[in-house]
DNA sequence: TACATATTTAGACAAATATCTAAATACTTT
DNA sequence: AAAGTATTTAGATATTTGTCTAAATATGTA
């Protein structure tokens, strides 16, 4: 649970993973959308898989990132209990 | 949004306000469910204000927060767009 | 008024975080 | 095999964050 909030700390890995809720995309890919460097983009790429709220897979040369909606649940279930 | 998340990235404050939505308490109260000191607490109580997670009252010598739930319906909504 | 209680503000400090450049690793193509 | 493309790892650095103690502010009581 903490994993999940630390990763959803951060704009740009909020940012992350709205492009991901649309469509699969490689890392490459999520770099060009933002305006900074590759290396810190594989890094929150790297926070946000700790946190399991996305998953990799290696296809040839690239890596194929997807976001894990289950894990939202969790979060879900959290607010919800303050909800009424 | 930035503010709720920040406020919600810290284990302290999410115990917090798990104890503000089970009645109102002051801050004193507060802090005594805590093994820090107060002055940590107040700094926690001040980010959980500021994001209008928690509204405080003076009530003479005391200063009683209560939890604001409304503010969660953000969270919520922002969320549920992962949903499905 | 003087003292006690409740809370915050100020200032310091160590740990965590986001970012960068340079280098390493892995795959593809010529 | 060599060169090019995609991505990560390593190491450095500046900023942010959580915590503390000491002091300030505000209210209540003797």
């Amino acid at each position: 649970m903490n994993d999940i909030f630390k990763a959803l700390n951060d704009a740009t890995r909020r940012e992350i993973l709205e492009l991901l809720r649309q469509k699969d995309l490689s890392a490459g890919e999520i770099a060009d959308a933002f305006s900074i460097s590759k290396p810190s983009i594989s890094h929150h790429l790297d926070i946000l898989r700790r946190a399991d709220l996305i998953t990799s897979e290696k296809k040839g040369q690239f890596i194929i990132y997807s976001i894990n909606t289950t894990i939202m649940e969790d979060v879900l279930q959290w607010i919800l209990t303050f909800k009424k």
